[in-house]
DNA sequence: CTGAAAGCGCTAACAA
DNA sequence: TTGTTAGCGCTTTCAG
């Protein structure tokens, strides 16, 4: 069995067909120009010796490219894995096919997969996942972008980024606001919250907006205990022991994204806290599970896998002389896991 | 501002060290034959341009292509996204780039994806989800990918297909034995299961499993209830509601995965059933969240992370004669939502 | 050690 | 309606 012969090529089917390759390739693109008849016969020949494509040659030659690029910071992570589904589904619905890279929260790491992604001449690419506060973690990853922009490209970003390009905005800060309040207005005023790296705008911004709603009640978030872990179950789980420890008289604790929560959530089982009775719980983003949890998981809703396909269908649209920005909503889900604080 | 002018070129890069196209191409490559000094002048004019190489052109110069493709039912499902992690984190290893496709639980679709990532010449192609019990329904997609192994690609499938290409094969009919064996070790025979489609591979050997142990005490699938509903939370939500209002006396309900079994957990709590006090319930797989349920899921552990990897690893390796076939392993995770059948 | 030139497979003018 | 012919940007013999 031959191992290595090649795959049939637009010549192989014009040949078979008895037709040029202008008319071949016309007949498979379902261009104008070609009688049905032959066009037909053209798609059967290709069906019969197996044809297809070679995507770089087309790409290559001009033609329409077919991918898109998406840089999520881990899979693995359901925040991400929704956006992605998102992601897939505007692409699969416009026959594009798209290629993920992990960023793991590492700025040089990302700027790595974006090159990557470039030298893939990728239509578009959607960078998912939050930004850095510090604006020179983003400076090479800008100026890589912008040329990649000059020269056709187009890019989109979910989350606030130092990056000029098309943004939808995750409702953060008011997200914030309407989780502190909500947890404020069932009295809690011992709260610790639970965070993840002070370099990621998401995290940035949901504290503000916490603070925002601590502001209105004549409270500060220097009051309070803030932690900062990592930014998944395993940073709430170590989070929460340790907050725990030092501050026993917790009424209700914020963790800024619903992993952290569920690591929260499991520590409080274990020290057999009952949540709300003893200590309330929320998070942030409703991912899939949170209602499933025992108690189910106050948080606030974030669409992620509409947040995934408006991205894309944002970076696919042309390019605007101003950058785009899309909001993206956000809805309070008031669960089990909080409740009125306990009387003393 | 130029909006299209386009990316810098081999050639720029060429012309502006002074240099020819094949000395270029060599330094950049990190070939030999070219003076270092050379090389490395060539090097910083590139990284000056900002040049990146055009994949596309690469590839089609019969470079080394450095891509692979990856379908998955869903990557918004925790079980896949966690195998794409594993795959993502070789393929980061390597260089290589993954392009991720939805087959949507669909063989039409799958085939059609499997024809974009044919077309897009990927090195290799990993396919997880499970493989269909009708034949027939891959007998299309065999042929279209041993048309892709005769010309050099390679392949590699996570699950039981009707595929002729190297497999990593989950443990699904002992994971099935184990789960099964625990369930009546603890002394319970009204059991109810909760599968997904029968056709598909999965859900029939981890089904086989279960008979094999329930045959170990004398009983057989037959006695007991077995529903076939999606193979998701939603599919095990409305399953676990029509086995409570069909079988009212169950005293545990194994659900054919924990996507599943979170649903069924859900219903339960919903109808104030204690678990396990009043039904016992387990699942399959140990997905990330089993252990933070509330109880905490009883289920077995597939390695999905590993499986992915494996399966990356074992397509990149050069093909062999005979199909390669690696198993993965599983484990017993007994936790809370398991427990003696109740006294009468 | 370096350069010139021939493709890789396809699309897109431009002819016929 | 169909065919001819240039490239697209890169790698890779084969000369020099």
């Amino acid at each position: 069995m031959a191992k290595s012969r090649s795959a049939p090529r637009l010549a192989d089917v014009a040949e078979r067909a008895g037709v040029s390759l202008a008319t071949a390739s016309r007949s498979l693109a379902g261009r104008e120009g070609v009688s049905e008849s032959v066009a037909a016969h053209v798609r059967e020949v290709a069906l019969q010796i197996g044809y297809v494509a070679n995507v770089h040659a087309r790409t290559l030659a001009g033609g329409a490219t077919s991918t898109v690029g998406l840089i999520v910071h881990e899979i693995g992570d359901p925040y991400f894995s929704e956006i992605a589904s998102g992601v897939l589904g505007v692409a699969t619905e416009r026959g594009l096919t798209v290629q993920i890279c992990h960023s793991g929260r590492d700025p040089g790491n990302e700027l790595h997969q974006i090159r990557t992604l470039i030298a893939h001449r990728t239509d578009a690419i959607v960078i998912a996942g939050s930004g850095y506060t510090d604006p020179a973690l983003q400076e090479e990853s800008d100026r890589v972008l912008t040329a990649f922009q000059e020269t056709g490209g187009r890019v989109a970003v979910i989350g606030r980024h130092h990056l000029s390009v098309d943004a939808v905005l995750p409702d953060n800060k008011p997200a914030g606001e309407v989780i502190g309040a909500h947890v404020l207005s069932l009295g809690h005023r011992r709260i610790g919250i639970l965070a993840g790296s002070p370099l990621l705008t998401t995290v940035a911004d949901r504290l503000a907006g916490i603070e925002a709603a601590l502001h209105a009640e004549g409270l500060s978030l220097d009051d309070i205990p803030v932690l900062h872990t990592e930014f998944t179950r395993d940073g709430g789980h170590a989070g929460a022991e340790e907050l725990l420890r030092e501050h026993p008289d917790l009424t209700a604790i914020i963790a800024l994204n619903d992993a952290m929560a569920i690591g929260v959530l499991s520590v409080l089982r274990k020290h057999g806290v009952a949540v709300p009775g003893q200590i309330s719980v929320a998070g942030f983003d409703d991912v899939a599970v949170a209602a499933d949890l025992a108690p189910s998981l106050t948080t606030v809703k974030l669409p992620m896998v509409e947040m995934g396909a408006a991205a894309l269908t944002m970076a696919l649209k042309p390019a605007s002389a101003r950058r785009r920005r899309k909001g993206t909503g956000h809805q309070l889900m008031a669960r089990d896991s909080t409740g009125p604080v306990r009387a003393r």
